[in-house]
DNA sequence: CTGTATCCTTATTGATACTG
DNA sequence: CAGTATCAATAAGGATACAG
């Protein structure tokens, strides 16, 4: 019952994406990197319990599909949902503005680098 | 001294963006709404601290600029940066999905709105 | 009008141990 | 391997009062 009224539409945008790691998690899912394991080695800072939450909402929202295989060992995969990559593509471009940006601040004496893990 | 490395660029991104309100603000304010105290009356949850926070984190990263007219009582305006345009371009994308989500998870039952502040 | 300065509350995330 | 549960830590935002 709790109405949510939003101004502008990219609140609703920024609604799904909300949280420190899920814009990562759709580019590294989108390009393959797609089990709980693997995603956990790419980014080390991210805890498994958050990893779980973000991905748990994404899929609840729509972007992405869980797919479980039922095997033993676990084998469970996420991918970008035909929906959910009207969004990634618009990702895309700002992992593409990203890395504009951190030559652009480079440039300027930042010190900030892109590690390699697409 | 602190190096910043990330994984994939749309950190770098999502860094800029980083806080409640700035995807909304950059929108409002591409939009022609440009003052503090429009904003603040757009924007009836954000707080004044939270407000000049996040403007000013902005302009220090190049997106907007902080114009002083220097008259009584004070006017100032933020606009975007020819740089900040390439980022605000992508953001009027997010901005359209934000759009389509919403009639989507109306449609799904969802209740969810979107007012009119631009 | 446009902000600063404090203090306080809430939202998010992280660490760890344990289960199917 | 994938995930849950719990607790602790931190980050982020809000309320209020005051200043140029």
């Amino acid at each position: 019952m709790t109405n949510t009224t939003y101004h502008v539409g990219i609140e609703a945008t920024m609604a799904v994406l909300s949280g420190k790691w899920k814009p990562v998690l759709l580019c590294l899912i989108q390009s393959g990197n797609n089990r709980n394991g693997s995603l956990l080695r790419a980014l080390p800072d991210v805890s498994q319990k958050v990893l779980t939450e973000q991905l748990r909402q994404l899929v609840s929202d729509g972007i992405l599909e869980r797919i479980d295989y039922n095997e033993k060992p676990a084998r469970v995969e996420y991918h970008v949902t035909e929906y959910g990559s009207s969004l990634t593509k618009i990702l895309m471009s700002l992992c593409h503005w990203g890395e504009q940006d951190i030559r652009r601040k480079q440039a300027a004496g930042v010190s900030v680098s892109l590690g390699t893990a697409l």
